[in-house]
DNA sequence: CTTAACTGCAACAACCGTGACGCAGTTAAT
DNA sequence: ATTAACTGCGTCACGGTTGTTGCAGTTAAG
């Protein structure tokens, strides 16, 4: 289930894997043209060791989408979608993605490979986020005839435009983010009666 | 004011240029990575024609991005953001932009260089939106607290996240899909009253 | 402590993309 | 019809990236 646990590698083989994959986000999301040697600098690792451990360019890029995935489903897990009270649960998985999201933006926006695990837990995501919003039409908070999937698509629209930042929200608290992306999606620019 | 009219170019140079520009988007929107061979392909032109009218690679970068970026400026025009009622503007305007943008994704995705004429046509287009919302604001369709510049902010990810095209919205017109961008902006998901 | 894993370094071959030529042939403009 | 613009083709040099290998030195693990 875990990463491709082929051997438990040794301490000091993990530390470099880690910060592989943390260079290859970082550069990666600057430049996504960017070459091994650039990540490897960004690493404080030697070009070869990249290659020692993923075979091909492709294959550093499905481990990097790969770990992001897991990191994403850790989030929304720990808003508890299926027991919170879906207003509660909404916010909490909301300000959880920003986090992540903000920090493995690259390699969450790469497009999903059809087999692979990265594929598979971001349609697992879908379904939950589908089940809270279930919820919470059940508790009233969304229109009975509102289409789910369409508010989903502009739930995930609203978490991406949050995160490109723009000069306004520099330093503002993700949980102010969350309550914004949350009142927005429920409520629209209506007037408030 | 025209794209970098040096001259007058022949009848067939100008339909060259225009062919380049539309394989340019084409090829480039399924491969941001993509050769200056694959798009001369595209566009029924040796390569050495391309580099005749662009010296760079960059310099054909940026001159899609100011192409597109007129045509998208003409759009919203079209909509008439300064005269038409408020929901009139915003339907129209929402109608044209999906269309040019659809059609120009990659060269309108691009990051707008700080002096280029395409960052300019923007920016003036981010004035306009703004225009647009203060008179909805104005007519009481958007309420009077309501942060403008994260509405545009929004308005921008609805627009975006429509053109994405789940499965489900494969042929619908754009009307439709304006008519659905216009209502979740202003009324979110919330149960009507 | 001893072994096996891990790493950096240097060097290698192979490939691809870029940009620039000149030349010969075609096509629009006057 | 004449001219000037335009294009395709072949070819060139150049630089950068990739992936591999061997070796020597370092480091974790038993």
């Amino acid at each position: 289930m875990s990463g491709s646990a082929g051997r438990p590698l040794r301490a000091d083989a993990e530390r470099s894997v880690r910060a592989i994959l943390e260079a290859a986000e970082r550069v990666l999301s600057a430049d996504p043209g960017a070459s091994m040697e650039q990540i490897a600098t960004a690493a404080g690792v030697a070009r070869t060791t990249i290659h020692r451990r993923f075979a091909h360019r492709q294959a550093l890029i499905e481990a990097l989408a790969s770990s992001a995935a897991r990191r994403l489903a850790e989030a929304v897990e720990d808003g508890r979608p299926d027991t919170a009270p879906p207003l509660v649960a909404l916010h909490r998985i909301t300000a959880n993605v920003l986090e992540v999201k903000g920090a493995w933006a690259f390699a969450l926006g790469l497009p999903a490979e059809p087999g692979s695990e990265a594929a598979a837990v971001h349609e697992d995501m879908g379904r939950r986020c589908i089940t809270v919003l279930e919820r919470a039409r059940a508790d009233r908070l969304i229109d009975e005839a509102a289409d789910l999937h369409w508010l989903r698509r502009v739930y995930y629209a609203l978490l991406g435009e949050s995160l490109d930042g723009s000069p306004d929200d520099a330093g503002v608290d993700t949980d102010t983010l969350a309550a914004r992306i949350v009142d927005t999606l429920l409520h629209g620019a209506g007037p408030r009666t």
